[in-house]
DNA sequence: TAGGCCATCTGGTCCT
DNA sequence: AGGACCAGATGGCCTA
């Protein structure tokens, strides 16, 4: 089920417009090439196709030309469902990606796509560090004031943390950092993303025209997200193969 | 009209 | 041997 399928004509997973059909496939101008050939072949002798019909296992180049035909337009389905199924994953990345999804905004392009979901996930990274850093302080400071209020009252440390009530802003840390949902995207309010800007940038990759910028967070876009220092060290690694 | 993006076909390579 | 994966080629569509 993708929604910007329905609103964009050029889905990257159309419907699988099988051209088994002799139209759909002699359209294409190698296969006819590769027909005029074996026609030609056909026409100086046929007794290399007679030799192996009939035969269960044949090497492909005794192969018929119908068994020839039938096993390309196999190889063909296969590859335009395996692209089908990429092209869905993809779909199925954009949905997570934050940038403006609706009718009247332009897909994605895959490229476009793949460095944005880069840049999301290091600026993920970086922000769940600071957040971990900040229940630590927080955590450390709660239960320094505590160690100095109960060696006042006599009570070990150990016995009074057990039996503190969270330090508020700790709780609400712990509610955003605690227990993450596997294959949940973060929330929109947690992003800050419930405020959304108009102002759209001009780039080179496209993303300009889809893409919205939010106030107050690190912009996860290609262009202006620069790279935690923590992990720019995978900036040197990039999607170089 | 050029350039970008895409779907599809195709042959080669690798893996099971 | 068959299937998955990959990259090159090709042609169509769209936009600036």
């Amino acid at each position: 089920g993708n929604s910007d399928a329905s609103s964009d004509d050029r889905s990257s997973s159309p419907d699988l417009v099988v051209d088994d059909s002799a139209g759909g496939f002699f359209s294409n101008k190698m296969f006819q090439k590769f027909c005029q050939e074996n026609r030609q072949r056909g026409a100086a002798g046929e007794s290399g196709m007679e030799c192996c019909s009939g035969g269960k296992t044949k090497g492909r180049s005794e192969l018929s030309k119908e068994e020839m035909q039938d096993l390309r337009l196999k190889v063909n389905s296969r590859e335009r469902k395996r692209m089908h199924d990429l092209n869905q994953a993809m779909d199925g990345l954009r949905e997570v990606m934050p940038y403006a999804h609706g009718p009247s905004v332009r897909k994605l392009s895959k490229i476009s796509t793949l460095l944005l979901a880069r840049n999301y996930i290091l600026m993920l990274s970086s922000s769940l560090e600071e957040m971990k850093k900040l229940v630590g302080d927080v955590y450390s400071s709660s239960a320094a004031a505590q160690s100095r209020s109960s060696a006042h009252h006599g009570m070990t440390p150990a016995a009074t943390s057990a039996h503190l009530p969270l330090h508020p802003l700790a709780q609400s840390l712990h509610s955003l950092v605690g227990t993450p949902a596997p294959h949940s995207p973060p929330s929109a309010s947690f992003l800050g993303f419930h405020a959304p800007v108009q102002g759209l940038l001009k780039d080179p990759l496209h993303l300009g025209s889809s893409y919205r910028h939010f106030p107050g967070m690190p912009c996860p876009c290609a262009l202006c997200q620069p790279l935690p220092t923590a992990t720019s060290t995978l900036h040197s690694l990039s999607m170089n193969k």
